[in-house]
Formats: structure tokens, sequence, C-alpha cells
DNA sequence: CTCACGCTGTGAATCATTTCACAAGCATAT
DNA sequence: ATATGCTTGTGAAATGATTCACAGCGTGAG
């Protein structure tokens, strides 16, 4: 039984609109009204609260702070997992100060840069070393998650060196299809190609309402 | 016939790759060698050939000039498409950064910001204005695509604001679903849920691991 | 107490996307 | 000139994800 990827996804982005929601004091949520928040169909909400085995009540819906302790204790691991940064460079600052805080449960504790300018210090919270060092601190740290922020050129290389070091998941944003052993997972994140599309299908529907008219 | 989104995607994958294998001086490339670069199989850059309606020779692949050549045909509009930047933050600086003078057909023409520190400057190349004035500049420019950068709660009104002032294309980074018209069409890039899915995946290989060994 | 309403949980159907599998084609070697 | 061993292009099958549709239930109204 695996879980798909959408599906896990949903799950991320439902806990987040349902911690907003008990900040606002909410108790009860309706499968349509998570559904409408999140832009998906109501159907699609409760096929997802299936999946981390969790169920409401047809007169209330569903509690909120229960739900998020299920999807949490369905998303996140039991310890705080520790996250590498490959890349300081604008899009990797960006993440160090985007993640700073936001959520306790995934760490940035290192990054790595190839320019000695950037490392030897501490940026947002965490400590930059030279990217000799890559192997050695993800190793002994026991890192499992790591983002690679560098240039396409090196992208394969880090991921190498990464998976070399023990490193199961990685978060992509080369532009690049990163090559790795079947038991590692990448997500990439291409704002190239998330930006060429928005291009296109923005072009698309206008043509498509024009014939429609 | 409408294009899928996947494919778009891939389509601007494949065309980074032929630019790249091209300037190495290939002139000819079969599906599978593609197909391993990008990291999917031949059948699908087969399939994906068919769409943007160009074929190959048995004996030597596909001409690589020409499938660039036809992918921008598809792709691309005829004029440059002029893109709106709104959150000059960390993520927006680093976004002006990673697009300056990388895809000529996407130029960053203009970015808002609330904080007026941040304002009435060229950074990046790109003219930096106050956000009131987002929907006249939007408007007279007749801006289309717009990139929003933008804290959570702020996101929806931005957006309708862009809406309103004739953009049919969201590049969203903030972590909520923004609700559109039928007629615009979102992407979004949500580095949050990215993270949550590595973090989760890395754990569930490692699982399996042990379990089939 | 009983009814009616609106919700949940879920098997089955639908819809979308990917992969299979193979006919047809072209260059090269014999 | 022909056989061989690759390839492409593409219907058909398989796979994967979403939506439908409805039985079952708990609550509040009468």
């Amino acid at each position: 039984m695996m879980t798909p990827e959408r599906t896990v996804g949903r799950l991320s982005l439902y806990r987040r609109l349902l911690v907003a929601m008990r900040n606002r004091g909410t108790r009860h949520v309706f499968s349509h009204e998570l559904a409408s928040a999140a832009g998906v169909t109501a159907a699609q909400v409760r096929r997802d609260m299936m999946t981390v085995g969790c169920s409401g009540s047809p007169a209330r819906g569903y509690d909120v702070p229960e739900l998020i302790e299920h999807i949490g204790l369905f998303l996140d691991a039991d310890e705080p997992e520790a996250v590498a940064l490959v890349g300081v460079g604008n899009i990797g600052r960006a993440m160090m100060a985007y993640f700073e805080g936001r959520r306790p449960k995934l760490k940035m504790v290192a990054a790595f840069d190839q320019d000695g300018s950037k490392t030897n210090r501490v940026v947002h919270g965490c400590r930059c070393y030279p990217i000799e060092d890559m192997a050695s601190v993800v190793d002994d740290r026991g890192i499992r998650v790591a983002m690679v922020a560098v240039p396409a050129e090196a992208a394969q290389d880090v991921a190498d060196v990464l998976v070399r070091a023990g490193v199961r998941g990685l978060l992509n944003f080369a532009p690049v299809a990163i090559r790795v052993p079947e038991h590692v997972y990448v997500e990439d994140i291409d704002v190239t190609t998330s930006l060429e599309k928005v291009a296109f299908f923005a072009r698309q529907k206008r043509a498509h309402k024009v014939s429609v008219s």
C-alpha cells in the first residue's frame, strides 16, 4: 500500500490550512469546507482522510485538532528531521530565510558552498561549511534529506556525493533531471518550466476564451 | 485537443536539454537518449513529440535544431511575454536574479512591493514599483503573466487585483490555494509541501528497503 | 419518540496518463 | 540487391487518480 505522491502533497496543504483554522478558533470542519479552502473536491478530501485513517462524524464533520494530530502522525518522523542545503546562492539563501522556524520538524542544520567567502559562517541559524566537508558532515549527522540549489552542471555530482553519504531524499532546484539509485526519492522544483507552463496556458486560455465567445 | 499539463512541463525540460546538446555539437538524438537525459521513458518522449507534431527518422532519430525550433513554435508566444513579480522579499529577489537573461521570451519587466524602501529602484534589470501602482502598470503594459511571492495572507488579494488588471496566468509561491476565475491558470510552487514530501518518501523508502532485505 | 436532513465512508465508474507492442522505415553490411 | 538491426509512430492495453453515487448514521426538529 504505497501512498500516492499527490495525496502526500495534499495532506501537507490540508495540515497548514487546518492549523490556520485552529488558530482562528475553528473546532470542526466539513469535507466540503476543507475542500474549498484547498481547491479540491469534497470527495477528494474524504478519500485522503481515509489514507491517514481518521474519521469524522456525519453531524459535525471532522475534529480539527484530531485531524492535525493524525496528519502529523502520518507525515512526520518521530524525531525532527535534519535537512542539508547545498548551494548558498540566491535560491539557497531564500530557502534558509523561508524555513527559519517555519516547520520545527524539518530543521536546516548545515549548508555547503564552494565559495569560500560564504563558508564558516552562520546564516539564518544554519552553519555554512566548505563543500569538501559535505560527505563527512552529512554522514556524521545522519542527514537523510537535502536540498540541491547549485548550478545545473554541478547538480549530478552533488547528488552522487549526497547519496553515497546516506541521503534518501532530494529536493532539486537545478533545471536538470538527477539520476539516483532506486531507493532515493527526488522531487524537482523547476521554476523555469513552471513559468513556461504558466505562460503557455495563459495564452491557451485566452485562445479558448475567444473561440467560445 | 487540450494539451496535458504534464506534457507541457516535459517539453520545456526537453528543450533545455536539447539546447545543451546542440551547444555540445550534437546534431541528432534518439528518443531513448532524450528520455534518459530527461528521466522518462522513450515511449513518453515519442508521444510528446507527436503533440508538437514533429517527426524523426528511424535511422538518425530526431534532428536537434529542428526539434528545438518546433518546441519553441509550440510553447512560446510570437512576441516575448512580459512578466510581473509581486513581492520583492527573499524569494522574489532570488527569482529576479534567476531569470535575469535566462529565457529571452519571458522578460520580468516590473516588480511590486509594499515596502517603500524596496520600490522606485531597479533591481536585476527590473523596475520596482509601489504596490498601489500594480493595477495600472499591469494594465498599461498588457502584462498577462505574474509571479506571486508575497506572504500567504496577502496572496488572494494580490491575485484578485492582478486578475482584474488582465493577468491570465499566475505562478504562486504562497503556501495557500488561490481562488481565480475559470479563465485564469495557476501553477503553485510550494516549497514547504515539497520538502515535506521529500522527507516523507525518504522515510518510506528506508522502511521499504528494510522490509525487502 | 420518530422523522428528515446532511454528512461521512467507500465500492464502482470514469477519466487521464503512461506503457506496451508491433507494423513500417531507413541505413548499413554482406 | 537483399537481409539485418536498429529506429519511429501509434492503436490498444494497462495503470493510476479522481469523481460519482449511495448506503448508513447521528443530530436536531417536531
